[in-house]
DNA sequence: AAAACGTTTCAAGTTTGATCGAAACAAAAT
DNA sequence: ATTTTGTTTCGATCAAACTTGAAACGTTTT
């Protein structure tokens, strides 16, 4: 046996143990599904990440013994979550670095770039044009990482039944651009959800705006979808 | 072979390749390492890391190919440093998440918690106490993530002649509470280094508070060391 | 010119850990 | 009660990749 690095960094944050657990591509798959914020049992996750029950319940064991994700028994089902938004803004911090897949250029799911949540708050193609569109119509104003509603967007945000709360400005990893995040953007999400402007695909982060969105996000927020 | 997750995620960023990357013990070391902002030759990074000399080449490779470091020849060394600082956010956000080491609880490197860089600004025990004592004494005031210099705290930063900047607020993992980063927390950082009121123990991330140093953070900034 | 040094390339050996079949377990449905 | 379904545990297999010795390459020193 040697002397390993685990000796010199002993003190520290261990690393490695994170990044490599997040590092499996099956793991990876996932992560990625629970930061929709959903809980998901355990077969449906194995059946999106393409392995079998078994090699999934492994899986989930390890990254539950490492506090990434929660559990919570249903009946006979066991519902997984990412243990709390940590999770979510090192795995966002991740995507950022994360080199974009080579291949296929085109965008083979082009729902996926065109809206989805991140962990709670919407992201994508529609969650950046929101955010630009409140930014152009004085509802909001970014301060660097910030974003603060002006009185204008608090009249309107509080008229729709939206409260008008700070939010952080959330870098997208498609668009590589700002988004609303933090509890503003939980709000605004869960309006648009209540409504039914946009609706989940079937176990998938992404969303589809339905007709009736497309007149309201354009009567109401003045969006050009 | 097997549809394999790839292929559900192909449009996405490759999460888990840049997860693998860090998810290794020996580059996790040196990516630690790197995160002073300091360029390190390749072969102080094996020492450091423990391994022979053509492991920690190959392992730089891997790094250089995935954009996670740069390289900048000089003579017969090769100069390591971190590609941008979105790695070293990614790098921290994971060690926020990360375990730490669960043998000796007791603190083997007081130093390291003591006082150390984050990237290029000033984190750790001393890292925090500045910047809550730059609050208490009304030098910045802090909006969430970003901090602002006061009028009483651009005319003080600009009398020791550091540049009065926005700073962000970063998350420290050793103390799990906020320092100064950003353009700020480098121009602080600078200065302490440059007055010589801390100096780097020795290929370490570590800084020491000099008995200079602690007159001199006493005085000016009002810190009770 | 030769030797020393820092680094990388090549070609092994070795280990880690992901995977799945089989089986056990628990809850729900019949 | 029996069957079906969702999940986990066990055991064995197998592939990916980390590791180092040997050697090559380029730079600096003597």
């Amino acid at each position: 046996m040697k002397v390993t690095q685990q000796e010199i960094a002993q003190h520290e944050p261990d690393l490695s143990s994170a990044a490599a657990l997040i590092g499996e591509p099956t793991r990876a798959t996932i992560l990625t599904a629970l930061m929709t914020g959903l809980a998901l049992p355990a077969g449906e996750l194995a059946e999106l990440a393409g392995v079998s029950p078994q090699t999934a319940s492994m899986h989930l064991q390890k990254l539950l013994e490492n506090n990434m994700v929660s559990v919570e028994t249903q009946g006979r089902h066991r519902y997984y979550r990412l243990e709390n938004s940590d999770v979510a803004v090192a795995l966002e911090a991740l995507m950022v670095i994360a080199p974009t897949q080579p291949k296929k250029r085109q965008l083979p799911n082009q729902d996926m770039c065109y809206a989805r949540t991140c962990y709670d708050h919407l992201a994508g193609w529609l969650g950046v044009l929101l955010c630009q569109t409140m930014l152009e119509n004085n509802w909001i104003t970014q301060q660097h990482l910030e974003f603060t509603p002006t009185e204008l967007g608090k009249n309107k945000l509080a008229s729709l039944g939206i409260q008008p709360s700070q939010a952080r400005a959330c870098l997208d990893w498609t668009e590589r651009r700002h988004h609303i995040g933090g509890e503003l953007g939980r709000n605004i999400t869960t309006y648009l959800l209540e409504q039914k402007w946009v609706v989940r695909h079937t176990s998938s982060r992404a969303l589809r705006v339905t007709e009736k969105g497309i007149l309201g996000l354009r009567d109401v927020f003045g969006m050009r979808l």
